[in-house]
DNA sequence: GCCCGTAATACATAATGCAAAATTAAATAT
DNA sequence: ATATTTAATTTTGCATTATGTATTACGGGC
């Protein structure tokens, strides 16, 4: 208890392996490192400059996020998606965020629901420009801006843990004109039962947008596999 | 692919890292390890008769899933649940099992539903006898046939990281005579939204069920912190 | 000539060692 | 007597080293 107290933050610096398991996650969720292929414990060493003992630290977390695979005495292997994880995953994104979407409702200040629907008026621009970048940008902020309003530190965290695990096949994945479409119409929904307000019906909207995008995903993959 | 393979699985072994974080984790559920209390690295690694590094490294995921904390240079703690978390933790866990109950619904074989059923009759007898702690387990095996139920990977692994969190306060948690009858007739809706294949109907069910369990567990929490 | 068994190599895993940081205990000053 | 500083001990975190395991290459038997 000092006079900094208020400016100085616990300063919470991180440990090695954690870093180390963050800058790796950037590596698979970035590409640099392809699903299926072995994980590089000694490049990795020498390129962040470490001994192998916190990298394999960090490697053991990120197993148990499922992001790679420890196989006894062969290594590290980026887990590849498969459909199968596809259609496990995204339903339980999808009440995740269903829940976001609830708590945000009753959560969110007037001023909060304001940010999102000037949000939501960017993206709009941008789905008239066609701006399919600026658009996914200005997306993934609005579903951000719902889980930090939901105020659940264990819902973001479970619902990031998922996101990371699906996030190359998210981006990867090609959105035709009628889905681009359809995304967009269901963001209108959610604007709409935000300002109103209406959880359940947020709730709803979500989950059935996660639905879509989990085909869209499908899709790519299936014909990416024939 | 071969002849043997209705037989043989991948045989798994567990390595050091995964049997330590595990037998850790059953110490802390267990109550051995109390929550503020220090993880004695030392201790452990003689009683389980390896080196620091397996250890450690299991410590480091038992963090990632928020079982104890790692202070920076100051070793690891069992963390202690507060009110805080279980209002975060317990509506997460009623949509995941909330989902758990839909997709049970839809691919239950009638001949699992009829298990269950089985599980409830059981459990009815328990009620009637009065006999708690019978009553509990078969509870417990009902919720994780549903789960089983639900035929979904990544649903399960994440109710049960967050089950094992209040896991503690759960079973420690007394339990009043009206909300044993409450949980019990919740049972009875249960059993017949499963039986009516009312996905929506189970999860509705699921939600409150939870709901309710979590203000039985922040009524123990507060009453202990007074 | 092909397949199986054995040796050699490479690699993952676990143990130990060491330097740095924190906790404690003690001693001095207020 | 209490508070503060300093010294000693413990503990932590990372690197190094050693051990065990799997894969590959090679030679012998069928």
């Amino acid at each position: 208890m000092n006079a900094f107290d208020a400016q100085t933050r616990p300063l919470k610096r991180m440990s090695l392996h954690e870093e180390l398991a963050q800058k790796v996650a950037e590596l698979i969720v970035g590409g640099e490192l392809e699903p299926g292929s072995k994980v590089p414990e000694k490049e990795l060493c020498e390129a962040f400059g470490v001994s192998r003992t916190p990298l394999r630290e960090a490697l053991k977390v990120l197993a148990n996020d499922r992001l790679i695979s420890l196989e006894p005495n062969r290594g590290a292997w980026v887990t590849p998606i498969t459909p199968a994880d596809v259609e496990d995953i995204y339903p339980v994104m999808g009440v995740l965020e269903g829940l976001a979407g609830e708590l945000a409702c009753a959560r969110l200040s007037d001023a909060g629901i304001a940010q999102i629907r000037a949000l939501h008026t960017e993206m709009e621009g941008q789905y008239a420009a066609r701006d399919r970048a600026g658009f996914i940008k200005t997306n993934q902020k609005i579903h951000e801006a719902i889980l930090v309003g939901a105020r659940n530190e264990t819902l973001s965290a479970q619902f990031q843990s998922l996101a990371i695990r699906v996030r190359q096949a998210r981006y990867a994945a090609p959105v035709s004109d009628e889905r681009w479409a359809l995304a967009f119409a269901e963001h209108e929904q959610m604007i709409m039962c935000l300002e109103a307000r209406d959880g359940a019906g947020l709730a709803r909207v979500l989950r059935t947008h996660l639905d879509h995008k989990a085909e869209t995903v499908l899709d790519w993959l299936d014909q990416k596999s024939s």
